[in-house]
RNA sequence: GCUCCCUUCGUCUAGCGGUCUAGGACGUCGCCCUCUCACGGCGAAAACAGGGGUUCGAGUCCCCUAGGGAGCGCCA
């Protein structure tokens, strides 16, 4: 009862660590959390085909950067080749597991019938009870479990209930392949026996898996650790997640300017809850989280609400934390590394850092946040985009030749000391406040929208402020 | 084809037999705020897949149908 809870997250480097795989590894990392246990990390890598190097660094790297650490070193499934074949030795000498020399021209045809009669497709177990002698001298035989074929295996989860299987329906599987590797459905058991996993936590796509491993267990002798196979993500139109919309690594989440602390809110509350809470921090969803509350119906990803709350951590993040956190990104967002480059030319960190109050509660990404500080990157002469070339009218133009003046006359570079000029010269002039703000915003900024304009008038400060009001004014 | 799972607003979900004329959030629409765009505030439209039961009473329990998903490799 008093057993510490070990979770695992178990991916395989075979491409980066999407966004499902985000989820599981979150949900095992909050498990464990929850529960004052363990969560280790094993790379499945025994698809030696498959394997990269590369991936398992992104593997590595995506869980890093959603913060979410693991204990111990990783485990290489791979080099534990020798133990999972040590443990099928011990099936073999206990008659739970046989040779089986079928080739794959035979399992081939095996399929093709089984289909053609409205079976399953199945090993028929051909090779189960024949003798030794009946062994061809010039073929390696496949390992296979013994499994039971009458009754049925019930693999009682957490998230899914009491699912049984029947055991008709399920075949004499391979264990160790005919040159000698191990499967993954082997591997797993003897990985997850020996690391001493209590929870096993993964995706639905593994819940039939989870009955063939339940017979390898019991062929081992060993008791089975508790399961919750937790609901797939879907894409937007309910099919199953393409890299179109979402099934993205997780880097590219990064690149798209997303906070970690947002992309972990959001993966929690998809397909768990805790009542209405929608918006809570990491310590929060540790207090609360339970695989007893998680849902057992996919959901479908949602960019919107992403978005929306990324916005929401965004604003609620402090100025000198948030220019790190975008920091940090800039090397991994588009023009990012181009924008850091200009910063420090023109020494206009500081300014960014006083222009976020406003920034920040315009954009819903990093990528938005940059996009709206262009006014602080770009050089003069400012490109004036078209829409806000539209502003600067002769009129305006003129208007802005009179503020000149009374802006460079300004005792005070402050935001209230501006506003006051320019309301002042929007009275004389009878012309709404709009009237004139737009126009030297269009001058300011090259846009039509920014952050409030005496903002800006401060963010750039006096000199570049006057210089590209100069630039459009008509004196 | 076979096995298993799922089904509340467009989306994520609350609901664990009566408090549901079904709540919240995102998105959408409207109004307010306003120098723009946002933020914020207020408000609106929007759902129990369908059909049978069980029960005094069902979104909540059971069955069927339909739809969706997953799995059925000497891949992981």
């Amino acid at each position: 009862m008093t057993e510490t809870v070990v979770t695992r997250f178990a991916p395989s480097p075979t491409g980066f660590l999407h966004i499902g795989g985000a989820r599981t590894a979150l949900f095992n990392w909050l498990y464990a959390k929850a529960q004052g246990g363990k969560m280790l990390l094993r790379i499945e890598d025994t698809d030696r085909a498959r394997s990269t190097t590369e991936a398992i660094d992104a593997i590595l790297d995506g869980l890093k950067w959603l913060g979410l650490d693991w204990d111990g070193e990783p485990i290489f499934q791979f080099a534990r080749a020798d133990r999972h074949r040590e443990a099928v030795e011990q099936m073999l000498a206990a008659g739970r597991a046989y040779r089986c020399y079928a080739t794959a021209q035979e399992l081939e045809e095996m399929r093709a019938t089984a289909m053609a009669e409205g079976r399953p497709p199945r090993y028929d177990g051909r090779w189960r009870d024949r003798p030794a002698s009946d062994a061809p001298a010039d073929r390696a035989p496949a390992i296979r479990l013994r499994a039971p074929q009458e009754g049925e295996t019930v693999v009682d989860d957490l998230v899914q209930g009491r699912v049984v299987i029947p055991n008709k329906d399920l075949d004499d599987l391979v264990l160790l392949r005919s040159d000698g590797t191990p499967t993954y459905m082997l591997a797993v058991v003897v990985d997850d026996h020996d690391m001493g996993v209590t929870h096993v936590i993964r995706g639905v796509d593994h819940l039939t898996n989870a009955a063939r491993q339940t017979q390898i267990y019991e062929a081992l002798g060993w008791s089975v650790p508790k399961m919750a196979h937790i609901p797939l993500i879907h894409g937007p139109d309910g099919a199953k997640l393409s890299k179109r919309h979402g099934a993205l690594g997780v880097e590219a989440y990064r690149e798209m300017g997303f906070l970690p602390a947002a992309v972990r809110n959001y993966l929690a509350r998809l397909g768990w809850s805790h009542g209405d809470d929608e918006i809570f921090s990491t310590e929060q969803a540790i207090a609360w989280f339970d695989v007893g509350q998680i849902g057992r119906s996919a959901a479908r990803f949602d960019m919107a609400k992403l978005s929306n709350l990324n916005g929401h951590y965004m604003r609620a993040t402090p100025d000198a934390e948030l220019l790190a956190a975008l920091k940090a990104a800039l090397p991994h967002l588009p023009g990012g590394p181009e924008a850091a480059a200009r910063l420090d030319a023109t020494g206009r960190w500081p300014a960014l850092e006083s222009a976020l109050p406003g920034l920040k509660e315009r954009a819903k990404t990093l990528v938005e946040l940059l996009d709206g500080a262009r006014f602080l990157t770009d050089e003069r002469p400012l490109a004036v985009e078209a829409a806000a070339e539209t502003l600067l009218t002769p009129d305006a133009r003129a208007l802005l030749g009179r503020l000149l003046p009374r802006l460079e006359a300004l005792p005070e570079w402050t935001a209230a000391a501006a506003e006051g000029e320019v309301r002042a010269l929007a009275d004389e002039a009878q012309v709404k406040l709009g009237a004139l703000a737009q126009p030297l915003r269009a001058a300011l900024t090259g846009r039509k929208t920014s952050p409030g304009i005496f903002d800006v008038l401060v963010a750039l400060g006096r000199d570049e402020s006057l210089a590209r009001i100069r630039d459009q004014a008509q004196m």
